[in-house]
RNA sequence: GGUGCUAUGGCCGAGCGGUUAGGCACAGGUCUGCAAAACCUGCUACAGCGGUUCGAUUCCGCUUGGCACCUCCA
């Protein structure tokens, strides 16, 4: 097996990836908070994640993937409010909470489906395990780390960190902390102003409650990642997953509580995806510059210049390596959308020249071939390519190195297409390997322009038929009648040209 | 204020102590009835100032700019 090289957050270095248990892997994201529509921000997690599962996948490794859903406890703002945000939304809609819930996820899943993001393993919501999240309250009360106030329950930050490092993860001190906390008038339940709640008391007009030892309310939000984590893959595990924003205190908190609640942080690779950001800056509700999803597939949005199909977006990430941030542009998506049909035309031409059918992975379904060791193919490029490949993927999941190394490949089939260079049986099989495994498997990306397979039929007999009359046509040098089919199908938004072996076709 | 990241050609975006990233755009050429596509060629950049080095875009320092986190956030 490959080995695999990943950016630990916790030591800021790239480590080789061991697992715990040998060909498994446990990862862990943090997945939506569902009180809105999936936005451009959610789909760089989304793909990140889905490429990383799905190359563990491909270098053999059993891969368990839990992704939760948010469904409660997100305070919002002020902790002191204790207002929670999906409670908060079903007011001002005259909704159930859990209406708002379900359309938003139903909403979510729709979102990562087309961006051929698979679902996790497991999906736990926050809401179906408040059982075990007052159980991990009372081995933290237990612990000594956290205090119960006025109905509340709250983490100790100061008496953890005499014990631990509580920054650790962040890179930072308590002190820092200290210093960048405004004191709110000390109207808190909380001792220190960096003390987070583990379990909030319920106001009497918050809508989702629970009883517990400590009276009715709910669990603080860093606790569900904590205990769905352990529930599902151990107290120990390797991967842990999310957004840069999310590194404090989230995921600090995260593992305050897991040293707390079980003795262990938990967690063995750190991994985190950055930002997107718009003209430069981040995306946020707050800031009024966010983009929905859905109204960049449909080009509903002021900053849009065109409808971007969910492909393109999918491209446009993995063009960028991860850690970094990238900047959304319609220059930048526009690029990204020409680049993708270009490869995508080669994969077609490849397959065709090697008189195969493109493997069409449905959703949620991930190849199963497993990372071969060595290319077969007799051309020396390819073999280049094909290693450049492996090895950018394994150096800390090098997407776009990965991508220029397909481009390479791309330029030898449509010089092979031309006649201008030969590929032998195993040189196309080397490439066809490659978009099997790598541009349809690990990467995800796929055809967009075939409609149902039904209508799909059709349309290519049609067009096999009106074809052969143009090509008649030429062949009389009957310009007029050629150039009048050929502009009739443009009006239609089918595009024709010729090539060497006779026409082609290509829906726009 | 504290902590951390970053500064690459017209645009996006990799990378590295000395050797072509890649994509998009642009210009010229080949092919072609024309067009499109494709292929070939060109455009060769690393904020500024110092330092280390035989050699720095890549390492170090300073300056200037940008960003993120410290509050819900992917």
């Amino acid at each position: 097996m490959r080995d695999l090289f990943i950016t630990n957050t916790l030591s800021r270095q790239k480590e080789l990836f061991k697992p715990i248990h040998p060909g498994h892997v446990g990862i862990y994201v943090c997945g939506p908070t569902v009180y809105g529509d999936a936005h451009l921000g959610h789909a760089r997690p989304g793909v990140t994640y889905d490429v990383l599962t799905k190359f563990l996948r491909h270098l053999g490794y059993k891969v368990r993937y839990v992704r939760n859903i948010t469904d409660v406890g997100h305070l919002e703002h002020d902790a002191d409010e204790g207002e929670d945000k999906i409670a908060k939304k079903a007011r001002l809609e005259q909704l159930e909470p859990m209406e708002v819930v379900q359309a938003c996820t139903l909403r979510y899943h729709e979102a990562m489906r087309q961006l051929n993001v698979a679902p996790p393993s497991i999906e736990p919501r926050a809401s179906g395990h408040i059982v075990e999240q007052i159980e991990a309250v009372k081995a933290i009360l237990e612990s000594g780390y956290a205090y119960e106030s006025n109905g509340s329950v709250y983490f100790d930050v100061q008496k953890y960190n005499k014990d631990h490092h509580y920054g650790i993860l962040s890179g930072r001190n308590l002190d820092d902390t200290l210093e960048g906390t405004r004191n709110l008038d000390g109207q808190s339940d909380k001792r220190a102003p960096y003390d987070f709640a583990i379990w909030k008391k319920a106001e009497p007009q918050h809508i989702m409650r629970w009883p517990s030892p400590w009276g009715e309310g709910f669990p603080g939000w860093h606790l569900e990642c904590s205990v769905m984590g352990e529930k599902y893959l151990g107290r120990e595990f390797d991967i842990h997953g999310g957004g840069m924003d999310l590194l404090f205190p989230h995921h600090e908190c995260e593992i305050a509580q897991n040293v707390a609640s079980r003795g262990t942080q938990g967690v063995h690779y750190w991994v985190h995806n950055n930002m997107i950001t718009i003209n430069g800056q981040k995306m946020g509700k707050s800031l009024g510059n966010f983009i929905t999803l859905p109204q960049l597939f449909a080009g509903d949005h002021p900053k849009l210049e065109q409808a971007y199909s969910p492909m393109t977006v999918r491209f446009f990430i993995l063009q960028a390596h991860y850690r970094g941030t990238l900047d959304f542009s319609n220059e930048a998506l526009q690029a990204a959308e020409k680049a993708l049909k270009r490869l995508l035309q080669a994969g077609k031409d490849l397959y065709a020249m090697a008189s195969r059918k493109a493997p069409a992975l449905p959703y949620g379904e991930v190849s199963s071939a497993v990372a071969p060791e060595r290319c077969q193919a007799d051309n020396a490029e390819i073999v280049k390519i094909f290693d450049g490949i492996y090895e950018a993927l394994c150096d800390d999941l090098n997407t776009p190195i990965a991508l220029s190394n397909l481009f390479e490949a791309v330029r030898i089939i449509n010089s092979a297409k031309d006649g201008k260079l030969s590929l032998s049986k195993n040189d196309l099989d080397a490439l066809c390997q490659l978009f099997d495994d790598i541009v349809f498997g690990v990467l995800g990306l796929r055809d967009e322009e075939n409609g149902s397979d039904k209508q799909g039929s059709v349309i290519a007999g049609l067009m096999d038929l009106v074809l052969e009359e143009r090509k008649t046509a030429r062949e009389n040098k009957d310009w007029a009648t050629s150039d009048k089919i050929r502009d009739a199908l443009k009006a239609l938004g089918i595009c024709v040209k010729d090539g060497k072996d006779g026409a082609s076709w290509t829906l726009e």
